[in-house]
DNA sequence: ATTTGTGAATCTCTTCACAGCT
DNA sequence: AGCTGTGAAGAGATTCACAAAT
């Protein structure tokens, strides 16, 4: 899901699958919902269950940690966030700019799991200097000309791009020149960024596109499985079927004028 | 990443890989963009770099579409526009409610992308009486009591949960009993849901945590690398290079009391 | 008696490389 | 001459199933 580089492009080291890496958080939030509740241990099914995982593939993720569990009893919790924390570089706090403040960076800046577990809100950047002093979750916006003093001074590597589509690139080159190696882009673009820095999208309208694309399958399916479509399922059923039946191989007929915009 | 059942469980019938139905989003802008200064055809290997992906790549995931391209000439962007149109099933309008307008919600409900390309927001619903009839982003919100009523009167398959984690399995669960069978959950919690209904996920301190690691891993490569790490990456080193160099197998020694909650 | 840790089998996704079409 | 479409190879991720450990 990281459009950057696909990274690990020197040292292989000790290679933990990207996949795996991708479900440690998942794990650790389960993990501090059961140390919060003092459960002691816990069996990789139960915390497989927890996590929405199986728990084969659970346990395979945790071998690629270490030998952390004990058989016939199961994990530890307390160890196991522990090592989970540290593997995912937790133990240190993370300083992290947020460019742009408009509705989503405020919400951003507000998110409450920020703060804790492991970063810490340095600086708000936006462009408009009408924002600047403003406090939003009591830190005071600053002007994106202070962005390469912010980011070479607080030592940060993570940046957050909430800007519109149109200035993400531009917020992104800079804040790689500054010193950011990571960056997490909720402005719907491709960032192209030099090897070594590692970008992370997260995009609304992908992912409810996706969500569209079951949502008609399964309208679709409903349609031809059993002969009788109920609700606004009879209005998609045409237009579903269509899609689902049509032939694969080249124009198929009724070509429209255009999409909407 | 979608959370919830491995989905395809009846009619495998005519499958697209789910990898290439996440990307289809990504191809489609690029194409719109394209549309936008009328260009009229593309080449795979054009696409795929606006797209961020390598063209053999994009040209498997067309495939699957079928051949809707011309060997020597590449692709005509406007009936390519419309093929992944249909496909993604955003032909059709489709309503889509959001529960929780918070920050969030609030963000979510001002994201232009929304409403253009597919989507409509059908209705803003909240906990919170206050919040009742205050209008957000030109929509006036509407108490949870109504949600049941606002679903089906409305015909809504695809609910957006930006609730507190707290809140988000019983709003899930009031959604998918009104008859919503995709959800985008903001969340940070494991939804539980029925067979049949999607769920997707998007969860700001995991993509966060992904980064970290990654950095965290970064500032080891460079202390293991050449002997002098710089600034910050200074004060990394020594953690980092722990965790790299730690050996796999048992408690290694410093278990520390606990992490932070 | 349980539950982990992991080879082996399987499935999915990506990349290669080139035949086939325009 | 140029570019698509796709079999085949390769890489990665998931699941199975069971030996090893407590």
């Amino acid at each position: 899901m990281a459009t950057g580089r696909t990274h690990r492009p020197a040292t292989r080291s000790r290679g933990i699958p990207e996949a795996t890496v991708a479900r440690l958080p998942l794990y650790l939030r389960a993990l501090t919902a059961l140390s919060e509740r003092s459960v002691p241990t816990v069996s990789s099914e139960e915390l497989a269950a927890a996590a929405g995982v199986n728990s084969a593939k659970l346990r395979k993720d945790f071998s690629y940690l270490g030998s952390y569990g004990t058989r016939g009893v199961g994990y530890d919790v307390e160890y196991l966030v522990y090592q989970i924390s540290r593997e995912l570089g937790l133990t240190q706090d993370w300083p992290v700019v947020i460019v742009g403040i408009g509705n989503l960076g405020a919400a951003l800046a507000n998110y409450g799991g920020f703060a804790s577990r492991g970063f810490r809100v340095a600086a708000l950047i936006d462009a408009d200097p009408a924002m600047a002093g403003k406090p939003v979750a009591g830190i005071a916006v600053q002007h994106t000309d202070e962005l390469e003093h912010i980011i070479e001074s607080n030592g940060v590597s993570i940046g957050v791009i909430a800007t519109p589509a149109g200035a993400a690139q531009q917020v992104c080159e800079r804040l790689v020149a500054a010193g950011v190696t990571s960056i997490l882009n909720f402005a719907p673009t491709v960032l192209t960024v030099p090897d070594g820095v590692d970008v992370r999208k997260v995009d609304l309208s992908i992912e409810l596109q996706i969500l569209a694309f079951h949502e008609q399958r399964k309208a679709g399916e409903e349609a031809s499985e059993n002969g009788a479509p109920a609700d606004r399922a009879a209005a998609l059923a045409a237009e579903a079927e269509a899609a689902v039946t049509g032939d694969r191989k080249g124009p198929d007929g009724d070509l429209p004028a255009v999409m909407p915009a």
